[in-house]
DNA sequence: TCTGGGGTCCTAGGACCC
DNA sequence: TCTGGGGTCCTAGGACCC
């Protein structure tokens, strides 16, 4: 009989393992990648979980600590992980018709057929053979009737070595098992909130939170939690959108390395997250109508995050270039900022995208300069992407006091060809190489 | 000196309509 | 004494994910 099973694959610590991938030395050693501006660790090694370091953590808190048990940091190479990303996809998708891309290091996968849980596990190891040679990346695969019970059965195979990297919940006489020894706070969709809640009614399992009626769910955890709790108990009703499709928001922001006062430096900025947020919607041929803005004012001494501050403005017509979008930010950006205070972060959103097809004109509109903005686009985009440079006055190349600091960062290895690695060809080649 | 960034979905409440 | 009812759409904010 055919059954639909629902499959994650999930790649192991992923970002550290990539960046192990080219320093084989580091093998058995701690490895912690940074966040942007080398703030807090966003991804670590087995070895580094071991010593106490968890996502989540300030850099400059740890740092000592860390590097007593001979950690390696790297400051995030997404070019390099995206890269990763795609050939690990390439080969799920050669191995499967069904296929959505989750996020960087994950994939879901539903598989319709009758074979027996042997037969499954077979061609799962088999994937993960082949990715493990082709890419040196270890994935660990989940399987069950539910995306929500196969994200339980990937943690049981992360956790434990005599999984080999495949876990599959075939028999639901099983559940009960596998749920009881399962922190709820660990289920996909409960985050924090949830678990504290939960907390307060004594519920610590899966099992024990899957087990309550449906309307009290509904009540204290809305349709989300009723959806994750149906799916606990293996009935599927989790869609997921594939992030290879449209999005509905593109926001580009950053952290300055150091808090910035001085209003042009600040203008400057948003001009460039507007310009990256812009090639972004014109890639996915989308055109949008809201643009909102946002500033974080530096942090009192006494306290981790500054204010916030949001405004939204409304554009005249949809548009993607980036001379509409950066006329229109730099307007919010005017009813926010305050004369004397330091800001710490900036960013901008696109809201309301529809596709580039789908633009309409009003009747009274001058549509030969939209389009003729649209058209200009098309070509600085492909200047941009092959030789030039093409910026917007606003913007401050030479200058900018916003760029990322990344002292960590390893080479683009596999996608910048004066950055591959190289071979010493005066020295002879052992086995090993 | 120093603590990412980029998304999705859901809901309550307000505005507005008849 | 008593102060409609029902519907839609939009928005801000919260919770969650990686």
């Amino acid at each position: 009989m055919q059954k639909t099973w629902h499959i994650i694959a999930d790649a192991n610590s992923f970002y550290a393992s990539v960046e192990k991938v080219f320093r084989p030395e580091l093998r058995d050693k701690p490895v912690v990648v940074l966040s942007n501006n080398d703030g807090i660790i966003v991804a670590l090694s087995p070895e580094a979980k071991a010593i106490g370091l968890k996502r989540g953590d300030a850099y400059h808190l740890i740092k000592d600590l860390a590097q007593k048990h001979d950690t390696q940091f790297f400051s995030s190479n997404f070019i390099l992980y995206y890269d990763f990303s795609r050939r690990i996809e390439q080969i799920i998708r050669r191995n499967f018709e069904h296929v959505e891309k989750y996020s960087i290091d994950e994939m879901f996968i539903t598989y319709y057929s009758s074979l027996n849980v042997n037969d499954l596990r077979k061609i799962l190891s088999k994937v993960r053979q082949e990715i493990l040679d082709e890419t040196k990346i270890k994935v660990s695969f989940g399987a069950a009737p539910t995306k929500t019970l196969a994200k339980v059965m990937n943690q049981y195979s992360k956790k434990d070595n005599r999984y080999n990297g495949v876990s599959i919940l075939h028999d639901m006489s099983k559940l009960k098992t596998a749920l009881e020894k399962f922190f709820v706070g660990d289920v996909w969709g409960i985050g924090r909130q949830s678990t504290k809640k939960l907390e307060t009614y004594n519920i610590r399992t899966a099992w024990e939170f899957s087990q309550r009626n449906d309307a009290w769910i509904r009540k204290n955890f809305n349709i989300t939690g009723l959806r994750t709790a149906k799916e606990l108990r293996g009935v599927p009703v989790v869609q997921i959108g594939d992030i290879t499709e449209s999005k509905q928001s593109i926001l580009c922001s950053r952290s300055f390395p150091k808090a910035i006062e001085n209003v042009d430096d600040i203008r400057a900025a948003l001009a460039d997250f507007v310009e990256e947020v812009g090639e972004k919607l014109r890639k996915q041929q989308s055109v949008c109508r809201n643009v909102s803005v946002f500033v974080v004012t530096a942090a009192p001494k006494h306290r981790i995050h500054g204010d916030s501050f949001w405004t939204q403005v409304e554009l005249p017509y949809f548009a993607n270039d980036t001379i509409t979008l950066t006329r229109s930010a730099m307007i919010g950006l005017q009813l926010l900022l305050k004369p004397g205070v330091k800001y710490k972060k900036a960013g901008v959103t696109v809201t309301n995208l529809i596709p580039e097809t789908n633009l309409q004109f009003n009747l009274w509109q001058d549509t030969s300069k939209i389009l003729k903005f649209r058209t200009l686009y098309k070509k600085i985009d492909f200047v941009n992407t092959s030789v030039g440079y093409v910026r917007l006055g606003v913007q401050n190349p030479d200058n900018a006091v916003h760029a990322f600091r990344q002292n960590l960062k390893s080479p683009n290895y596999t996608t910048d060809i004066r950055q591959v690695p190289k071979i010493d060809m005066d020295k002879p080649l052992k086995d090993s190489d």
